[in-house]
DNA sequence: GTCTATAAATCGATAGAC
DNA sequence: GTCTATCGATTTATAGAC
């Protein structure tokens, strides 16, 4: 019977994504000690013991919240990339497109934020250093678009790896502050700064 | 006896000072879920036991930390502000001073992270949004030199306040990324920015 | 004030019925 | 595939001796 498995499989996926989606906002809230399985299943709507099904330990659900986010900043990135630019531009255009995204909705903001706070909280289960370790590749993505940008004279000097340390530096200050703001219910609704006022800080 | 009851008093003190400043280490790695009591008291040299003499709950030493990082970093304003500077000059002072202060050692850096972490972790305990709110006084001290720093045409146009929340966002994340790069092992030691790349964002 | 021992509660994970 | 019931380990907090 294929068709019943394929259906099966269908259901499968299914339950996972439910399951990541529950997962994700509350592993961002709470990080991975102060979010119980509990939290996760009645989010999600299911028995604690079938999330077992789904996966083995809460560990390796984190794990798999990691990897899906890191997946989707990398879609974000070549997003971009598909569209040839170099240097400045290319700069411009991928901030715009970071702003818009974490514009969006809530999903995009938490990823990001999960992301941090994952490489921030200490103890780090083993996998999470590595996966995070991938992800780093935005920086260097970044840099050398910042050297490009230096090239054209578009750009502060220095080393183009800091400067691109100083750009997300200012782009997750800026994410935590939404979130904070929304923790304390200051209702900052999506009071992102412009993309010029981010640029600025890397500008000749 | 009024000296044996002066000599208690100062034991408690000193025991009361060790286990802050062993939750402090702790509870700003792994937030108030992923820090255990048994964390703490080993780190203070203690049994698990004397903690309860000093702090009914684990609860109230959080807040207890909470509440001795707020004060320092009142401590950090007040200091800047006996200057008696207005406007840009104050700017520019202040941002010296923090950054001097998060580069001197491990005490600065680590109350300012954790300050962090309690704001974005949930659940948040009653206290903590309370004693948060308090230290909001920050930004009302910074806007208020940033609409001075205007007048004096040195600072961008713009609302204050947004203003101050960037300002304060690029700060922050320059501290996150300074304890991601240190969790990661990249050994990134105090690289922090110069106070002139810091202050390009709100300079006209 | 300080310790050891333990109670009481919580939570991650498993077993087994349907 | 899904649920309920429960085990076993961890952890907060307390009790009581010194």
């Amino acid at each position: 019977m294929p068709k019943t498995e394929e259906q099966n499989q269908k259901i499968l996926d299914k339950r996972k994504e439910e399951i990541l989606e529950a997962a994700l906002e509350e592993f961002s809230q709470k990080g991975f000690s102060g979010t119980k399985i509990l939290d996760i299943v009645r989010r999600a709507e299911i028995s604690q013991g079938l999330l077992y099904h789904y996966y083995k330990s809460k560990e390796e659900l984190y794990l798999a919240v990691i990897e899906k986010s890191i997946d989707s900043s990398i879609i974000l990135v070549e997003t971009v990339a598909q569209y040839n630019l170099k240097g400045w531009n290319a700069i411009t255009s991928m901030t715009e497109w970071i702003i818009q995204w974490l514009k969006r909705g809530g999903e995009g903001k938490l990823r990001f934020f999960f992301m941090q706070q994952a490489a921030i909280l200490k103890p780090m289960p083993e996998g999470v250093k590595q996966a995070l370790t991938k992800s780093n590749f935005l920086s260097e993505v970044m840099a050398r678009l910042i050297k490009e940008g230096q090239e054209e004279g578009k750009v502060i000097e220095g080393d183009p790896f800091n400067i691109a340390l100083l750009y997300w530096s200012l782009l997750q200050g800026i994410i935590i502050n939404q979130i904070v703001s929304e923790n304390m219910g200051f209702e900052v609704e999506n009071c992102l700064p412009e993309t010029s006022m981010i640029l600025k800080i890397i500008k000749k």
